[in-house]
DNA sequence: TAGGCCATCTGGTCCT
DNA sequence: AGGACCAGATGGCCTA
């Protein structure tokens, strides 16, 4: 099931809330509403006891003399509570990539997992930066020989003439400059075809490819895409599907 | 029922 | 020393 930080599961939020009321100083009750998590407790609770002055965590925690196995279950607790935070931390960051994702969002829509997420973000990423080369190919056409500044978004004639040393013409347009090939966005935007309808996992009715989520924005919301602000883009790096057994078509999916 | 996905715990390692 | 990060183990939930 779909299970992060916005879902029903016992990795909501409140589970640090129910973490510190269920795990009392002296480990009477330990149960995170989880059997498993009751089993790692005693679990932990019958190492510790078993583990005599060796702590349980390792020679790292050498503590003085006496440790108390109470406090020894507070350390750890304490650092499964840090853990636990960070998986949140982790989960909430991976919900922000998919609200970004040119993906159908809703509560019917089934949420893309972690693995869909990133190779999808991954795709989308490598699609935006086809279309940024397009978009210089075409610029570079449109102004021919005009040296024109395009900078952030914005296209500054006063600077473009100016003499002003630096961004007389946007790094973008280092190379469109030179190009001279006519081209249509359609045609030559591979990837912009590679954002697809729903795949598999997506369970409900089908929506219209490159539908776009609520967080998305058209072009003039994107990132600077100057080399001043731009971060370089990855290389094409082919990604295996090992150890992805299931998601193998839907790797295709994404991928493609 | 098997497989996928996930949350959590845990111990090790690295960094500050 | 303590926190962040990571990977392995474990078990729950859900779907085909």
């Amino acid at each position: 099931m779909d299970s992060d930080s916005s879902s029903s599961r016992a990795s909501s939020p409140d589970m640090d809330g129910m973490y510190l009321r269920n795990h009392l100083p002296d480990g009477r009750v330990n149960s995170v509403s989880s059997t498993q998590n009751e089993l790692n407790q005693k679990m932990t609770s019958e190492h510790l006891s078993r583990s005599g002055e060796k702590t349980p965590i390792g020679s790292k925690y050498k503590l003085k003399k006496q440790v108390t196995e109470e406090e020894i279950q507070q350390l750890r607790l304490k650092i499964n509570g840090r853990e636990r935070k960070r998986m949140h931390d982790l989960n909430l960051a991976m919900d922000g990539l998919r609200e970004v994702m040119p993906y159908a969002h809703g509560p019917s829509v089934r949420k893309l997992s972690k693995i869909a997420t990133l190779l999808l973000a991954r795709n989308y990423i490598l699609m935006l930066t086809s279309s940024l080369d397009e978009m210089k190919r075409l610029v570079g056409e449109i102004y021919g020989g005009h040296h024109s500044a395009f900078h952030c978004g914005t296209v500054n004639h006063t600077s473009a003439h100016s003499a002003s040393p630096t961004h007389q013409v946007h790094p973008l347009l280092g190379g469109a400059l030179s190009s001279s090939t006519p081209s249509t966005l359609s045609t030559t935007l591979p990837g912009l075809t590679s954002i697809r309808a729903p795949h598999s996992l997506m369970k409900t009715a089908p929506t219209p490819p490159l539908q776009i989520g609520s967080g998305f924005q058209h072009w003039a919301g994107l990132p600077c895409p100057c080399t001043i602000c731009q971060v370089p883009p990855p290389p094409h790096v082919p990604i295996t599907s090992t150890g992805l057994t299931r998601l193998s078509s839907e790797n295709k999916e994404v991928m493609k």
